[in-house]
DNA sequence: AATGAATGAGATTTCATTCAT
DNA sequence: TATGAATGAAATCTCATTCAT
């Protein structure tokens, strides 16, 4: 019976859990049957995570630093312009989401709708998005008559939706095709 | 040993599991709840429907059907304008969520998401919003880069996301702002 | 909505009841299905039998009484003998078995063991068997030391059971075989 | 919250299952009852067997290969001479059910006819004692007529049914007296 | 920290039976 | 008699969580 260090149970688990809520969803999964799966017994998970919802929270909030960080990334990057700037975090949104696929569709997907998608991933971007947008605003830069927040809103549940939707099979479209066809849809893009 | 209500049971069955679906979410309900709310008892339930998905499944269609044909009423009723009608539907998508809100957030929102999301409302309409939008581009109306299958599919993303965000708190915007704002977001309007 | 008469009714019911009881065992029939294999509604299944029971008590009775005739009239074919009675009436009970393959086996097989077993067709049959015995122990044809009463229930155990195991796959041997087979090991034969 | 008992859980619930079957039938008794009975939860019936059907299998299981074994020590206890070992595999299987009454019903009797009767006790003793049958034909020292399979089944057969008879009222006869009469009924004493 | 047998509330589902029409 | 929607007791089974070791 080996004793894994604290540091490895801990990342055990996140990452079993991780696996089967992205091959079953969160319903079809246990906490009895993650902990098998970590080589762990059901005990060692509750001495980790108060519940089962706390490790889901666990593995949301992790995704959700992840992609901001990776917004914040794309827009350090190209810090002359706005346009450039929100249409660079439309790219980095869709690398993040091929490249942690299990994680966004976990975190993100699923069962995981209404509140926690706009709760999480919709509204905190939806602020600097939307500042973003005002000053292409003041600059003429895009339509006079656009309600920036509402658009900002629109905008990322679009880019979520859509980036799940992909993600179920994800030769229904090239990263680039869909990079294409957010930015064109993209509410920096509104010029009338 | 009560007997039958006036009211066919089915249908109280439908209306009572829409709203409690719609106040506590599906998870938080379950068949003996239905059935004793809608003054029946739990086989009752069972002869009409062979389990809760079942119900949920009715709901779903006969709201995914309303939709349907809302849209289609919206089409009708501006035959001439492809970019017209195109934003009709928005407008008849906003007030049909707005008058059937418990069941559009049941049927489209919450738990349902993912999958159930894409799979119902977005696939369905995805094509006929993609035929039309190929026409505008062919008329040279919009822009001859567009993937229009993509853009059909990430608008009524958006479009979905949008009023489930919105019908969770209907203060957050009036029906007047979403349709202008979606509209202006509308893949029909692209027409750099 | 036909209203067939009541004989037809009774007699559907135990017809359907008997082929269902045979081909799946009576736990997985219940009463509904009876009744609407049989072309009726449940109600009409209520105003003939008083319970799923009564139904099977009233197969069983109905083959029980058959078996009954076939033995008797098998002894009336041979009266000179006993012995000969005897082995005639094995022949009657496999050929009734045969004959009457379903009833035979919802009657007295599968679920329906132990104390039903016993308690009809061997109890029935083992006292005259015994008598018959008795007569030949009399005239010193069969063994002074057999103890008629456990012989007779012994044997008539031994029939129905083979007959039993022999019904679930006909193919196992052939009438002819079991009889003589049958014949050889009954008490009547016993003359040591 | 009272916590485990000395004895182990698996072997309370074989042992509460055994008496609750024996005494009130397999159709009559509940996993809730089982585990209640045993002073567990309902939950700890599940952690150890995948139903009630698994439960009874074990009895059945543990009956049968006790049966066996008593059947086996019985022939190595008089080597040399196949009728006197068929013979004491009688006293044998009589003082077996003697003595585990209950498993013995709750195993072989009731409910559990037809098929599982034969398809366990019967069959699997079937053969070994066609083939000492066959050694006796052999050697003259039974009828060259017999059918051995059959027979072997028929007497089977004969003695499970006599024994389920016996057990249900031990009163009826004594053990002497079914030892007397299933031995003279056995084949390997059929000489003529 | 780790273990894992045990817990038990609660959800699902079946089906024999009733009774107003 | 016949109907069949409705009943509801009862059985099965799951799984998040506890806690003595």
């Amino acid at each position: 019976m080996p004793r894994p260090k604290i540091e490895d149970a801990q990342s055990r688990l996140l990452q079993v859990g991780l696996e089967l809520f992205a091959s079953r969803g969160t319903e079809r999964v246990n906490s009895n049957l993650i902990a098998r799966r970590a080589g762990l017994a059901i005990g060692t998970f509750y001495a980790h995570f108060s519940d089962k919802q706390a490790l889901l929270r666990e593995i949301e909030l992790r995704t959700l630093s992840g992609l901001r960080e990776a917004r914040l990334k794309a827009i350090r990057q190209v810090p002359v312009n706005r346009r450039e700037q929100a249409l660079k975090t439309v790219e980095a949104a869709v690398h993040f989401a091929e490249r942690h696929s299990e994680a966004y569709r976990v975190a993100f997907g699923r069962e995981r709708a209404g509140a926690a998608r706009h709760g999480a991933v919709v509204s905190e971007s939806a602020r600097p998005l939307a500042e973003g947008l005002r000053q292409l605003q003041i600059e003429g830069r895009i339509s006079a008559n656009l309600n920036l927040e509402l658009a900002a809103r629109a905008y990322l549940s679009m880019e979520l939706g859509t980036l799940l939707w992909w993600l179920e099979d994800p030769s229904r479209a090239t990263a680039a095709e869909l990079i294409e066809t957010l930015s064109a849809l993209h509410p920096a893009s509104i010029t009338s």
